[in-house]
DNA sequence: GATCTCATGTAAAACGTTACATGATTTG
DNA sequence: CAAATCATGTAACGTTTTACATGAGATC
């Protein structure tokens, strides 16, 4: 059978949700998926396109008043099948983080424990606030769950879980770092 | 001042070590700086080459008995400098992750209760020979720290400590999603 | 005799980001 | 009245992966 990117297989994951247009996806994905995937307009519209090629989805056009007209998209039986095989296949590889925060302090010799301890202060804060808002997605997924019985919320609690803990052992390692720059500077 | 990518910047950074050849930069990189950057040749040979046209650097043929011959990369002032003043700029963007098992479990209401244990399970045992290779590469840098008194190893130790940090929180998540899954599975 | 390590490199393809274009309505 | 939100899309550019090419010595 035919194999596609893994943008691919994550919008037609999302096609089974509530939602359907190219923005709505964007959205889920900025919003609740944004711990563990990245996407941009210029990936989505193009593999919506091949989507609706390839048979695995069906677009109509809906008017919506007041507001620019929009497609949404629904998934075929085909294209639910090609999601559901995805999903079988293995994982070979672990991801592959880029970090740059930790390629700069690698090389934090040539660097002033000042601006070392500067970088990491910022990581700190954006880690700190990432974690917040993980709280805040909590509490919406918790909401959804009670309005609608559905079984994809402990799913989404189970991914949102993990952000929370590795963000946190960021956070423990970033300030126990910090710590010891600091010290390092007072010795010097 | 002229700027160049992160791929470029890193290997500016390696060459302040030991390593001097495209090939020992890519060994470096997947030894060490493994859990927090990924490389191929395809990038760290036209990157040299861009490298020396800047004047970042100089080459040299070195003969090498019973091997190939190599080049060895040496930093020029400029290059340092270069490396420097990319090490002092600010870093603007949290690194972002793109994670195929939190991807697949996201949409895990779809796939048997089997399947998801075992992508898990799978993650797991992968996520547990991370962590013993972080700690290989630990002996190994706190060795390299005894023979030449130099301050890179602290922030080596940094890094490393970074990424088994992270790499526990992951696996007691995982553990614990599993055992998760285990009931879920026993309940229906 | 096969495979691994050492060593350098290129070309094509795949993948992703960014900037741009358009335009109406709602909110501050 | 400016900015944000809703809504779709393309083109250019930058980055990364993968496959290929070459070849000698060492190890199993």
């Amino acid at each position: 059978m035919k194999t596609y990117n893994d943008t691919t297989y994550a919008i037609l994951g999302i096609l089974t949700t509530d939602c359907k247009t190219g923005y709505e996806i964007k959205q889920l994905i900025d919003r609740s998926l944004n711990h563990f995937w990245k996407i941009s307009y210029g990936q989505i519209y193009p593999a919506l396109k091949l989507i609706v090629d390839e048979g695995l989805a069906e677009v109509n056009n809906v008017e919506n008043e007041g507001r620019p007209d929009k497609k949404e998209y629904h998934l075929t039986p085909k294209g639910f099948d090609v999601l559901k095989q995805w999903l079988d296949s293995p994982i070979e590889q672990l991801p592959n983080e880029k970090n740059e925060i930790l390629l700069k302090l690698f090389f934090g010799q040539y660097q002033s424990h000042e601006r070392t301890i500067s970088i990491l202060q910022s990581y700190l804060e954006k880690l700190e606030a990432r974690y917040l808002t993980y709280q805040g997605i909590e509490e919406s997924i918790l909401v959804y769950k009670h309005k609608k019985q559905q079984d994809d919320a402990a799913y989404w609690l189970f991914t949102l879980d993990y952000g929370k803990r590795v963000t946190h052992a960021a956070i423990e390692w970033c300030r126990e770092t910090i710590k010891k720059c600091e010290e390092e500077r007072n010795d010097v």
